[in-house]
DNA sequence: CAGTTATTTAACTATTTGGTTTTATACACC
DNA sequence: GGTGTATAAAACCAAATAGTTAAATAACTG
């Protein structure tokens, strides 16, 4: 709904640290040092991608002794997928069409550029 | 394939008003001034917006006397959808159990009585 | 209590980002 | 060629990002 949701989802997303650390919860709840481990990066940094990822609404983190587990939630990348229906027709059917139609406007002169379905 | 293609796909999409300008395209081709119009930001600022958009593949641009049309390319939303796509089966089915199993970590583990919510 | 482990916070730095204004480029029209 | 219009590039700035190391917090362990 908020617009700022968005932006948060997607700038995690944007990440390939970030990623990667989703797709080691994919497999199932682990500590902030494993999720550290095959990267070559200081664990404060760590902590702030988490912190990030945190933040978008991706990851829920429980409290086990000393450990912070993190767990993912995917209930925000529902919220990606529906942003993206909306464009899925331009990548199924209209795709061809629009290179036809750009391949016209590059070589050809006189349209006023408003052509769609 | 390679990870920085998505990179470019998710900080592009990071933002409110190229997400706008992505959602103005899909009504089809238009000029950078026409696209700049609706938001309160200097010609520059759009340009450089659709710069960004274009290094992530989701712009075409053409050219056509003085004018520039921009031209909407989903094809690099199929990326985002498939890579999304791994991660279906954790906002479809197993939700539930993983809001369960994390009261279970935050009320558990926890026997000298120090309570945390 | 002292020591160890897990994690976060603080303070700092370099780079990137998103905006600005000013200047340059490309084309159309007279 | 000179003028107006559309857009991009340059130069600049403030704020955000991604990393660092060192210190602080929190919990277990002996």
């Amino acid at each position: 709904m908020t617009p700022d949701r968005l932006d948060n989802i997607f700038s995690a997303l944007a990440d390939p640290t970030r990623r990667a650390i989703l797709a080691r919860l994919a497999l199932g709840t682990t500590s902030v040092t494993e999720l550290a481990e095959p990267f070559r990066m200081s664990g404060p940094a760590v902590s702030k991608h988490l912190k990030v990822l945190e933040r978008a609404g991706l990851i829920i983190r429980g409290r086990e002794a000393q450990w912070r587990p993190c767990s993912l939630d995917a209930a925000p990348l529902k919220e990606v997928r529906d942003w993206l229906e909306h464009y899925r027709r331009f990548w199924e059917t209209s795709f061809d069409r629009l290179e036809e139609y750009l391949q016209e406007v590059q070589t050809n002169g006189d349209s006023d550029g408003t052509d769609q379905r």
